[in-house]
DNA sequence: GTTTAATGACTAATATATTAGCCTGTTTGC
DNA sequence: GCAAACAGGCTAATATATTAGTCATTAAAC
């Protein structure tokens, strides 16, 4: 009961995924229960990833969007390998630690 | 000991999201626990977010990328809203439930 | 109309994520 | 060089997701 809250842009980039999920499925011409046989998951689990919920994990939400052809950042696959490998050699480039300089944190908002 | 299986694209776009939100957060001058404390979450489940694992929810790698500012799909949220609404739309025109059997639809996408 | 099955919603059991807390090595700032 | 703080990785306890199963409703196919 620790009633986690989500910000406005976190919970409606969800549900909109969802929603491309589901148009995804019919656009197969899938069932609910066909595409949860395929991806290996129960029936309510993809109810609750097409409704946009938070709690799913991201693992089968991508895997189910994967299914459908969401396309999740880059259209192909190639392109999204290039992409993780340009992010992680801007990493690299990086200080591999961050100091804080001094103040706390307690800006509210 | 399920031992799940994720498809190659799914696995490649959990990392890269995981990338991006390492580099957001590096750009942003924050530290693990900096950045854990304001997304209200353990650092040790930051970790997993930004190692790119499949077993986060989607909720918390969507909050805290949009801390770090990271683009889920639109660039600012009043699009993203929109694109929901259209997909909202486009499915209520589709037929409420599938029976057939499958068919592959040539338009994937 | 009748039949069939898809959808939506719920439960209890179990698997798993998440957490707090620790320890270790290492980088950064001084 | 030195100290402080970060990052990486582990563990056990607890919270939560996931599942299989059921039931009711209703759209689709005949």
């Amino acid at each position: 009961m620790n009633q986690r809250t989500y910000s406005k842009y976190a919970k409606e980039a969800a549900v909109l995924l969802g929603r491309q999920i589901k148009l995804g499925r019919k656009n197969c011409q899938w069932s609910e229960q066909n595409l949860a046989d395929r991806a290996g998951i129960s029936r309510a689990t993809l109810q609750r990833i097409e409704a946009g919920e938070m709690s799913p994990s991201i693992g089968l939400v991508f895997e189910v969007a994967a299914l459908v052809g969401v396309p999740l950042f880059e259209q192909d696959s190639r392109a999204l390998a290039v992409s993780t490998e340009l992010a992680q050699s801007k990493i690299a480039l990086l200080p591999k630690r961050i100091k804080t300089k001094a103040k706390a944190v307690d800006d509210a908002f």
